[in-house]
DNA sequence: GCCTAAACGAGACGGTACGTCGGGTCTTGAT
DNA sequence: ATCAAGACCCGACGTACCGTCTCGTTTAGGC
């Protein structure tokens, strides 16, 4: 079920019909690539007008301001990356396995767009949200591992998934933005290994 | 926004010398009045020359920018941030007051300026490295903690502080950066009871 | 001083539509009151913007630079000074008459602006062509006066007043800027009595 | 001769000794490159500080400005400007030989410098007394001519240089600097035939 | 199929802040 | 003790960007 946040609070009272709806896209569109290229801070409105081929007034018709269009442009970003992990028998295979396609999914461009936007996000609860339910938590879910696994025996009944869903983006993104290194093979099976069965065998 | 311009070098060639030195104070100090003040977005260095009494030309002779300023400023500001963490008798006791003290040394301030750099910081290995160790990791050494914990028993010979090294900065990081939200005491008990103890007791 | 930066197009290439002159002239305007009030070198452009209500950037869209700007204002300053001179019936009366009124006619702001762009009329040739024609020999035509007196006999035919727009300028200019003496009734009835009548008499 | 006028007042208190007046000397050296090469108002102390291997401190422990640097550098290149003039056997000659000698001293620096401080000169009296005396009325002492022109009977007793000291200089700058045109020899006959001459031989 | 009105691109505008440059003053270390 | 070297304050420079505001020009939708 598609859950509907109120969202027009954002937007400015907007046009509506097709061919507004063209250039919404195409601003988006323009917003999400200059994102990805400079970083949020120095995507210019005028910059973001010349690449979208818009007028800035047309910009400023549709959105308050520029963390609106980004917040806009990320939300539009929403392809559901929350795939289903695979079943892989064993508890840390299913772990392994799920780590390391969380891993992947992060592309540069994800990391370059969070960090631009971070400094945004203290001051834009909005733009926060939406960061971290589309771009951050929105990788995985890792209850039916666990569930799972408690149905083989390997947790005991009652075991959640809450504190990998704390403990693990905060180390990725740790990783990612903070230390500015990948989330290869050998950080996953660390992970996996090191804190996250400590944490749920302990 | 415009909250950082890609530097290579962290601060441009210095001069040095006393008066160097009461200028570069100077300086950090109105920056970090300012900081408060108006905070890191509408800090102008404008207005840090006019605070400081100082030319932009004295600024941008000593830091290439504005992050590195406030970078700068920040750093002055909690050089003896690492402080010894005081024997409660158990470790657990030990843990909660590190964990309390780690947590009340960040100021809305560091958060304000770690977000602002964050960007800057991964195209700027210098900064990142900078911010890590003087703002980020240099809040405490856990490592007086384990082994005092130890001696008493606690926990078995050879237990070092990595584990904690890595995960709880990058907790605290998540919760004040990503989720914008506290760092209090709850949290702080949380981390301890949840993710730390645990993963040391395994 | 920073009179004249190198340039070889005058002004930019520059908006056309009645905004832009409206701005334009609001420019123009200001710019004239400073260069009277502060001379050219204090006039900055920061000051000139704030006179106008101007954005800076509007300023450099239109001109290329300061004494571009000033040279246009100049240019517009335009009021045809150049009235008819009395017939008092005598030659040397109108010359008397004329020179007092050519001589009240210099204002200490127009001293003060020319002494200002001098220097930058030496690399500016279009500026300097526009200060002699508007402001230095727009003062008057001595030439009705030569024919008066040459048809009253007080002078040969052919008589010119060539002589008198060569030396007359020169004898003012040379008074009030590189003496800095004023140009007052004794002045002019010297220049008449021991220098121009002498000429034309010869 | 050189008509050496009280010129300290100009000046800031200076050092003397062998080491100040070398020191002196290059700095002046320095400058008449430098308005050579540049021209004044692109001639910075910075510049001038490298080239003549001074510290800025030492040129303004000797001059108070720029523009007193730069008269005292065009002073020392024309020491000796004052020559006597030559006796060719006649009045017009002689007027003829002194203008050219005049007008071939005057070069584009002379100009430049003069044009560059115009400006100051309406408000600093000192400086215009420097460039009237030093620069401008300098260049050669008439009355010599008219004495042997009595003497020769070509002038009437009690004839004066007056006029021309008056007429003559302010001729040269207005044709130098208003209308920015050289001062030749034609220019040189055509003010002793048409102007000069006629203003003597009344 | 026009015709009006909204939406549009283009970009000028007032502002604010930027980072740089130059003039004139003051400090430091070497000679 | 003097000087080069150059850091310093001040203030102007010309640029970039923001968010607003005209301009003409499409483009729909109601006649």
């Amino acid at each position: 079920m598609a859950v509907v946040t109120e969202e027009t609070a954002l937007r400015a009272p907007r046009p509506t019909g097709a061919r507004a709806e063209a250039r919404e896209q195409a601003i988006l569109d323009a917003a999400l690539e200059l994102l990805i290229e400079v970083g949020y801070d120095r995507l210019s409105m005028d910059a973001l007008a010349e690449r979208a081929k818009a007028g800035k007034a047309t910009i400023y018709r549709h959105w308050s301001g520029k963390a609106q269009v980004v917040v806009d442009a990320i939300r539009r970003m929403k392809c559901d990356r929350s795939e289903a992990f695979a079943d892989t028998g064993t508890f840390r295979g299913d772990l392994v396995g799920a780590m390391h396609q969380v891993c992947t999914s992060f592309t540069d461009d994800d990391v370059a767009m969070v960090a631009g936007v971070m400094s945004a996000m203290r001051t834009d609860p909005e733009l926060a949200e939406l960061v971290r339910t589309q771009v951050l938590d929105n990788r995985g879910d890792f209850n039916g591992i666990i569930e799972r696994a408690v149905r083989r025996g390997e947790l005991p009944e009652g075991s959640t998934a809450d504190l990998v869903h704390e403990v693990m983006p905060a180390l990725l993104i740790n990783r990612l933005i903070i230390h500015g290194q990948p989330v290869d093979d050998e950080f996953a099976t660390h992970v996996v290994d090191d804190i996250v069965l400590p944490l749920l065998h302990r």
